[in-house]
DNA sequence: CAATCAAATGACAGCGCTATCATTTCTTGG
DNA sequence: CCAAGAAATGATAGCGCTGTCATTTGATTG
């Protein structure tokens, strides 16, 4: 209930609020003695400023919003955690907002949003940051805005992401460094980009070590654990089965074991899995995935690095800025090299 | 970058800025055909009050926040979708909030969090909801809050919830009701209040069927799908087995499918396994598992109606509002009746 | 139809802060 | 030691709304 304003500062210190206002706003032109003064009269009073008078005085709300409609809690925990580090050590706040990509009225709600928010920036994750209603909306107000991993029109935006590609390609070698040659592949979901992505980087491996990919053995896939139980069954259901499974996610990854688990192959003995995104449950199933981790922290944080910083506001050189973080691969229990006996 | 103002929105319907007002905020007062004509005037300039000025100038911020530490995306992600749609609903927006109750100056941060933001409420998950140095520094400010599944301390502030006993009690009787007589039983995390309502739950159906707890078939978890492994082989691994085990959670009942996995026991013919949470893990191991599906999305909903609607703010009676909502009893792949050749 | 009172509307201050510009204080060189 | 410019500080006007209280309008009565 208390109530200590900038102006009990200003008392306490024996300064204007202006010069307060200064020092709490790290402005230059204050005396290193005036600051002290004045962080000291805070400290002593438990000063904290109040969000709306700054934001209704000032350009600035400190305000960040997050939009997302994801089917994966823990992509968007992940991402929240980034973000809200990021945020508080910068005194920004974060606010949450869960929008419908399927919603007629999507454009109006993101406009309103930004209206009463008046947010200082937006992280995008997919699939939002590939829905072009949102980002005409964004746009049009004027509002900074970071996507996290988008698929489309890479260079209409800031952006963050990891590079995919590679992280497919680095596990696929891991699999055949192991000695599996008949490596089967499942795709993701046909309209989410790092579908392709992943399949290129697994493809690439492949061909860069002299390996065929047996078209039998690759599945289009949904995203789904479902997707990938069917798309395991079916490859596993030929004559000719590979000894690895590569799956373009876990949730699909978990799929195929299953799969396994009713073909009575044991993994990894029998078959080899490996998934990508290292979601909670990689590390809660027997035998725990070998996955790719991405580095999703580490991009929520950034994108609203780049968002507090303004880098994100400006172009440079008529690009935005774009960072591509490390990912991880994690190999756990569900690889091994290929049994000999077939 | 729109900046239409109350002001405008007087302007062109010809009225005073308070009237405005006055119907935007749903006062009393106002005729009829005065309502209209702001309201059209407030459409057709697309009208979009600024939070910031409502907020300094009113008592309200319109803004709620969620504080959460809690190991489970899944359970967060429910509750902020549960949270955001109701504060939608009236105009109010969510800021999410992780802490750390580990840390040594969590008061403070809370405290920073409250003054700043002037938060109208705040929405409290497990564990924050049984923080002690929370609970002080929300009271202190005078902020409202609800509590979703407290464990201690019922009475000291609003929650919300669901009967913990009486599901344990519902799933345990569906469990005997296939023909189940030996059923084990793992208790959670013994700091955890739900842990002994749950397992009240499971005893009281038991008795009530006139059939008795085996000691030996009880063993006490700590809510991870390790403890349940582990716990599930001690069980499993005795002369006398039981037909069916009932664990405490989900991520435990994975454990146990995983042991039963190890013994070469097959779930459900040999083994019927049950948990409680609903994760997205359940459906997505197989069998699916059978569970008990918590009302989250509900609670938290709940909560943010209690708090808009200022329920939350004052004790009736002497005691505050606290409310349990319907949980679900999932029956899926993971329980069937025991075979009867044992 | 004037008197009375309730309902409806409006004028205006001020919420706590930042932005602008004026003023004061400090440096520095001749 | 003073002028001149730079650095530091302060006075004051809003930001867009709500709260308070004054004023106007309309309904009701004898």
């Amino acid at each position: 209930m208390s109530a200590v304003t900038i102006t009990d500062v200003a008392a306490r210190a024996g300064l204007s609020i202006k010069t307060v206002s200064r020092v709490l706003n790290n402005e230059p032109n204050v005396r290193e003695k005036t600051r002290d003064r004045v962080l000291e009269a805070a400290r002593a009073l438990d000063y904290q400023p109040n969000l709306s008078a700054r934001s209704l005085a000032g350009a600035r709300s400190f305000l960040i919003g997050l939009f997302f409609d994801n089917p994966s809690p823990a992509y968007v925990y992940d991402v929240q955690l980034g973000a809200a580090s990021r945020c508080r050590a910068s005194g920004y706040h974060l606010t949450i907002e869960p929008v419908d990509t399927q919603a007629d009225d999507l454009e109006r709600v993101v406009r309103g949003i930004i209206s009463t928010l008046r947010l200082d920036g937006v992280v995008l994750t997919p699939p939002v940051c590939d829905d072009d209603r949102v980002l005409r909306a964004l746009e049009a107000s004027g509002t900074p805005y970071v996507r996290m991993s988008p698929d489309r029109d890479l260079g209409r935006a800031p952006r963050v992401g990891m590079d995919d590609t590679r992280a497919a390609y680095e596990m696929t070698l891991n699999l055949i460094d192991m000695g599996h040659v008949a490596i089967g592949f499942i795709l993701g979901h046909p309209d989410h980009g790092a579908t392709n992505l992943r399949y290129k980087g697994f493809v690439e491996a492949m061909t860069s070590r002299g390996l065929v990919v047996n078209p039998a053995f690759v599945k289009q896939g949904l995203f789904s654990s479902q997707s990938g139980f069917d798309c395991a069954e079916a490859i596993l259901n030929q004559p000719q089965r590979p000894t690895a499974i590569f799956a373009s996610n876990d949730d699909m990854a978990l799929g195929v074991m299953a799969a396994a688990n009713r073909l009575k192959l044991s993994v990894p003995d029998q078959l080899s899995v490996a998934g990508f995104d290292n979601t909670p449950a990689a590390s809660t199933v027997w035998p725990h995935l070998s996955t790719v981790a991405q580095p999703i922290f580490n991009m929520a944080s950034a994108a609203c690095e780049l968002l507090i910083s303004r880098e994100a506001a400006v172009m440079v050189e008529g690009t935005w800025v774009s960072q591509l973080m490390d990912f991880e691969i994690i190999m756990r229990d569900s690889t091994c090299p290929p049994t000999p006996a077939l």
